[in-house]
DNA sequence: GCGACAG
DNA sequence: ATCTTGTCGC
């Protein structure tokens, strides 16, 4: 458990409110394919308290991995809508502490900017590493859209109310939407650009891909020792 | 008051 | 997130 980690979901919320005046909006953000892009994931073992997240760094403009990351810590926070990012944060910053190289821009799988506080994961993961962040969500949450033209790239505002919180963005033809929001230091032109740069063949970014599967194999291996194979 | 609700 | 086999389709 971090220090000074909220203990409550109030003084989680109060956290929030505070560090979202550090959010940087007004940055374009790298282009899409120079440079380097970095995915983070988490998976959960709830049953054992075990969390790992891994870090995938890819070249921008060819997509292959040029370094991965992953760090096991406890539980310290329960899932509750609004405050996922206390569950994955901690963990998060351990693994991309463990990278060999600079991030680039992280691609979160969540939300950023569109949030009940405007405040999410994506948002908090970069005012804590002050690295260019973005959210590619794979649900609208509590939002509304208007569904996308079918071909890919096509896109519709993502809105709480009227207010334009992110956008959904089809990634592949005739698939379901991403739901992709700002973090930190990105604009969400840019940020969708990134998203289809890191989507030449699956609805889901490249980076968040690579981060699913190193994290969850990551999880199999931490736990494989604890309980012995059933049969 | 009740339900919904990123991962 | 996680529990879980096969199956339909390109």
């Amino acid at each position: 458990m971090p220090e000074g980690w909220p203990a409550t979901e109030a003084e989680a919320r109060a956290v929030q409110d505070e560090l979202r005046a550090r959010v940087i909006l007004d940055e374009p953000g790298p282009p899409p394919g120079t440079g380097r892009v970095t995915g983070v994931d988490v998976a959960y073992d709830d049953d054992r308290d075990v969390v790992v997240a891994a870090a995938v760094v890819l070249d921008a403009a060819t997509l292959e991995v040029v370094a991965e990351a992953t760090a096991v810590g406890r539980i310290c926070f329960p899932y509750v809508p609004g405050l996922l990012a206390f569950r994955e944060v901690p963990a998060v910053l351990a693994a991309l502490g463990a990278l060999p190289c600079p991030p680039g821009v992280v691609v979160c799988d969540g939300y950023g900017l569109a949030h009940p506080r405007r405040f999410g994961l994506a948002s908090h993961l970069g005012v804590l590493t002050g690295l260019p962040t973005i959210g590619v969500a794979k649900n609208p949450f509590t939002f509304t859209y208007a569904d996308p033209a079918a071909p890919r790239g096509s896109s519709a505002a993502l809105l709480a109310g009227s207010e334009e919180v992110g956008r959904a963005l089809r990634t592949r033809d005739g698939v379901k939407p991403v739901f992709v929001s700002v973090g930190h230091r990105v604009t969400l032109d840019n940020a969708c650009a990134h998203t289809l740069a890191l989507t030449p063949r699956y609805r889901l970014p490249e980076t968040t891909r690579r981060a699913d599967a190193l994290c969850r194999r990551a999880l199999r291996e931490a736990t494989a020792r604890q309980e012995p194979t059933s049969r």
